[in-house]
DNA sequence: CCGAGTTGAGCAAGCGGTTGGGCGCACACG
DNA sequence: CGTGTGCGCCCAACCGCTTGCTCAACTCGG
């Protein structure tokens, strides 16, 4: 008879209930601890593989060679991590994207730019990467993410805009959707993440520029 | 003291497991059928929305309006549900795919073809396609669905040996690579399922010759 | 009265998260 | 120089809860 442990009448005021001041003073972050870094990476590598949800505190422990327990030094909560993840790789990629928006050239080269860097994130940012592809719906949702979606509209607005300019100035056909083409590009980019193997046939350039061929003149011969 | 019945060297077939004849003879088949295909289609939309993983029999279990033991009388496990929906998707596909190559057309219209019915499936098989999306690394690791990898490799041979016929037919530019342009003709159609809604501006056919105007031409102006 | 279909209680396992304490290193103090 | 002590890091056990799944008993239309 192992102990049931059925509920007893016990409240149930679990973590972050009162008092927020839980973990005071996170500006010890300044420390920018190596190993709590360590410990971002070895998660990312596992939400890439598992999805966000399917992995476990006590995957991450165990990856890093620790009790789920220990983890609660470093991180307040699972999303918290997942959340560092996220923030670090959309923060880059945005003031990426801004620089070649700010050089001021043509339509078609800038948006030849912005598919060279979107494809050059592909290898440093995996794992975020396939975080924000397979677990956007679940994270979205919440107001902790909320910055994702406002992100990912100002990443739209600089995208359209571009194609827009681009029709306007006669560089691009009249009769393609802008906003259409931008999720089609964007999307074809971020999923293949799912099968780019850093070392294989082509690195990310490569892929950047046989899409980038594809993109503008089509696979007809001409 | 109920019986423990933890798991005594006993195999865990139960419904399908001995002969195929689960629906044998029973002119009852056909209505049993129905509820069994109806509780498919709910569990589909579920795990569409929340991922495979994340959604629990109980939640389809209340979908249904049923209690979670309930679902055993139909299912032998949550596996035997998304395979359902996964396999009819597959066996649908594909067997569409041969009858437009089996056509004979030339290279050019066959892609075409192959593409209409991709963007074709979108709307059928929405729920299928976000889950093959989305669960598809985890799903690809179980034996039990190693042919979602069989029948992958064999689609790819059917756009790949298109292409490579395209390009010896001089139709299709000789400096493009098969195979990347197949995984980037596949990702831009199935990656829509996350944006496309039914009854929006555009159906999927249109849809799917917007992105043939785009994937022949390109969006440069000629 | 049969049996397909359902219920409701329950199991073992595992989940995210919490906690009190202990180890060992760095550094200040006498 | 020894030593005490604060602290980063970690362990082990545990909590309340959920998971996929099981099963004896019940319902009820044919």
């Amino acid at each position: 008879m192992t102990t049931t442990s059925t509920n007893s009448g016990r409240p149930k005021n679990r973590a972050t209930g009162e008092g927020g001041a839980r973990r005071r003073g996170k500006g010890s972050a300044a420390l920018a601890s190596e190993r709590r870094e360590h410990l971002v990476k070895l998660a990312a590598e596992l939400f890439a593989e598992k999805g966000f949800q399917a992995t476990t505190v006590r995957n991450i422990a165990e990856e890093a060679g620790i009790l789920s327990g220990s983890l609660y030094h470093h991180f307040d909560s699972k999303e918290s991590i997942v959340d560092e993840i996220l923030a670090g790789f959309f923060q880059e990629i945005m003031s990426a994207y801004r620089s070649v928006i700010d050089e001021g050239n043509d339509p078609r080269t800038t948006i030849a730019g912005l598919v060279r860097i979107a494809f050059g994130t592909l290898e440093p940012h995996r794992a975020a990467i396939t975080v924000m592809q397979n677990d956007w719906n679940y994270l979205k949702g919440m107001e902790r993410f909320a910055y994702l979606t406002k992100s990912e509209d100002e990443v739209e607005k600089m995208w359209v805009d571009t194609i827009k300019a681009g029709q306007r100035d006669g560089l691009f056909r009249a009769d393609i959707d802008p906003k259409l083409t931008y999720r089609m590009i964007r999307d074809t980019v971020w999923v293949a993440v799912r099968w780019f193997k850093p070392g294989g046939r082509l690195n990310a350039q490569g892929l950047a520029e046989h899409y980038l061929k594809v993109m503008f003149d089509g696979i007809n011969t001409h």
